[in-house]
RNA sequence: GUGGGCGUAGCCGAGUGGUCAAGGCAUCUGGUUGUGGCCCAGAAGACCGUGGGUUCGAAUCCCACCGCUCACCCCA
C-alpha cells in the first residue's frame, strides 16, 4: 500500500475547517495592515538559498531539497520565504515603489529534517516581509501583526520571545568576547557545545543539557554588547512595547539559525504541541539584499507554521466553523420518481439551494438516514404516489413542522422562501 | 546523523504458544406494505507490518528489514 511519504501529511476534509478559518484570518489581518499577497516560486536556483540562508547553517548543510532538472540547473525546493521574496523584490525592480513595500504569502516549505510532533518535510508556512525600511516602528509593525492574528484566533498564554543579535558591526566583537568565555570553561560543556564553539558559537546559548545551563547563565548577553546604533534600535523597540502593554520576554538565548539576521530576532513559542512549540519565527535582515547583489535594503518578516498554528488551535480547544450542511435532500421511490427528483435537485440548485440527492437505489429508510446523517435541514421525497398526484412531501429533519405536501410544479421556489 | 517506544479490520482495541483472532466506533442491510435521529438484529471488513528462524504447532518466542512515533540536533 503507497503511504504519503515521509514527513508529509493528507490534511483531510475534518480538519479543513482550521484551515479556512486560519486562511480567512490571514486574509483579514493582512489587509488591514496593509499588505499584498506575492507568489514565489517553490523552488529556485540553489546558490539562492545557499547566499541567503548562509553556508554553515543547518538548513543549507542537510536540510534542503536539492537536485539537477534535465537541463542541469541546480534547483532547490525552498527552505524558507524570505529570500525569494526579496529576490523577487530586486528583480521587479520593487525599491521603486513607496517604501517600506508590505508583502505576504503563503505556501508549502521544504526541509529534509527527522520527523517528529510538529515537524515535517513539508509543512506550510504563512509569511510576511516588510522590505526597505529600518524604522524600529516597522519591527513593531511586523509583530503586532502577527499579534493580531493570534488574538483574532483566540490564543491564549502565547509568549513573544525577543533578542537582538546586533550587526556586522558589532556581533563579531560580541562572538569573540563569547568564544573567550567559553575558552575557560571547555572542561566543563557538552561534547554537542565543544562543536558549536568551533563552527557556530551563537548556538552555544541555546543548548538544552543540563550541565551546559551554569555556564549560559553566565555568558555574555548579546544585548550587552551592541553597538550605539543597534542597541538605540533595540531600546526603541521595546519602549514601543512597553507603550502598547504588549508582554514580551527578552531571551538572551534566542539566537537564530539564518545568518541573515541582523538586530531584532523573534519567536512565539505554543504550549502542548510537541518541543516543536515555535509558531512564529522572524527578524530583520538588513543585509540580505545586498548579499543577493540588490542595492542595500533593510528588511524585517517573519514565517509562521500553519500546521503547527492548527495544533495550537486544537490544544487550546479553538472551535473551527464546520462545513455547512446540505439545506435540502431529494429522496426518491422508483425510476419515474428519480427523474423527477433528479429535475426538482436541477431547479433547487439553480435557486442557489445546497441541495443533494440519494445515489443508487436504495430504500426510503436507507436515504432518509441518509439524510439525517448529513445534517439537512428539509427532506423532499418523490414516490410514485406523489409523482401520480403531482405532489412532494417536505420533510422538516428538525421536527419543528409537520409534513406537508408541496405542488410539484413550483415546490423549488416555495423550498427556496423556506430557507 | 543518534537514542527510546510501537506496528492486530477505516479508527480504537482484547488476545503473550494450541479451535488462522473478542469487543467498541464507523459502514451496509433489515426490524411488515414508502420515512430519519434512540433501540434491536444481521452483514461485510484482518493473508495479525514484511521476510526468515525456533517449535508438532506462533498474532503470541528469536533475528533482520520496513514503517510509524517521541526525543536529541535544529527549526515553523
Amino acid at each position: 500500500m503507497y503511504t504519503a511519504p515521509r514527513g508529509t501529511i493528507d490534511i483531510l476534509p475534518e480538519d479543513q475547517p482550521y484551515w479556512n478559518l486560519l486562511r480567512r484570518e490571514i486574509e483579514r489581518v493582512t489587509a488591514q495592515f496593509g499588505y499584498q499577497r506575492i507568489d514565489v516560486p517553490c523552488f529556485e536556483d540553489t546558490s539562492l538559498y545557499v547566499r541567503g540562508v548562509g553556508e554553515g547553517t543547518d538548513i543549507v548543510d542537510k536540510e534542503m531539497y536539492s537536485f539537477q532538472d534535465k537541463g542541469g540547473r541546480d534547483i532547490t525546493l525552498r527552505p524558507e520565504f524570505t529570500a525569494g521574496i526579496v529576490r523577487a523584490y530586486i528583480e521587479h525592480g520593487m525599491r521603486t515603489l513607496p517604501q517600506p513595500v508590505k508583502l505576504y504569502t503563503m505556501g508549502p516549505i521544504f526541509r529534509y529534517e527527522r520527523v517528529q510532533a510538529g515537524r515535517y518535510r513539508q509543512h506550510t508556512q504563512f509569511d510576511i516581509e516588510c522590505i526597505g525600511e529600518q524604522d524600529p516602528a516597522v519591527d513593531l509593525e511586523v509583530m503586532s501583526l502577527a499579534w493580531q492574528l493570534y488574538a483574532n484566533l483566540g490564543f491564549k498564554g502565547l509568549a513573544f520571545q525577543l533578542n537582538s543579535t546586533g550587526c556586522p558591526k558589532c556581533r563579531p566583537a560580541y562572538v569573540e568576547r563569547l568564544v573567550a568565555y567559553y575558552q575557560g570553561h571547555t572542561h566543563e560543556i557538552c561534547a554537542d557545545c565543544k562543536r558549536r564553539l568551533e563552527r557556530n558559537p551563537l548556538r552555544l546559548l541555546d543548548c538544552k543539557n543540563e550541565g551546559c545551563q551554569p555556564i549560559i547563565a553566565d555568558a555574555p548577553h548579546t544585548s550587552d554588547h551592541l553597538c550605539d546604533e543597534c542597541a538605540e534600535h533595540f531600546a526603541t523597540l521595546t519602549g514601543y512595547l512597553d507603550a502598547l502593554e504588549r508582554p514580551y520576554t527578552i531571551n538572551h538565548r534566542l539566537v537564530r539559525g539564518l545568518d541573515y539576521y541582523t538586530k531584532t530576532v523573534f519567536e512565539v513559542w505554543a504550549q502542548g504541541i510537541g518541543s516543536q512549540n515555535a509558531v512564529c519565527g522572524g527578524g530583520r535582515y538588513d543585509g540580505l539584499a545586498e548579499e543577493l547583489d540588490g542595492p542595500p535594503t533593510p528588511g524585517i518578516g517573519f514565517g509562521s507554521g500553519m500546521e503547527r498554528l492548527v495544533l495550537a488551535m486544537k490544544e487550546q480547544g479553538l472551535a473551527a466553523p464546520a462545513a455547512p450542511a446540505p439545506q435540502v435532500v431529494l429522496v426518491h421511490l422508483g425510476q419515474p420518481a428519480k427523474t423527477a427528483a433528479i429535475v426538482l435537485l436541477q431547479q433547487l440548485l439553480s435557486r442557489g439551494v445546497q441541495a443533494q440527492i440519494g445515489f443508487g437505489d436504495r430504500s426510503m429508510r436507507s436515504q432518509m438516514r441518509g439524510a439525517n446523517r448529513l445534517g439537512a435541514r428539509f427532506a423532499l421525497i418523490i414516490g410514485e404516489q406523489e409523482l401520480a398526484e403531482g405532489v412532494v412531501v417536505l420533510n422538516d429533519l428538525t421536527g419543528e413542522q409537520p409534513e406537508q405536501r408541496l405542488p410539484l410544479a413550483d415546490a423549488a421556489a416555495a423550498v427556496a422562501t423556506l430557507l
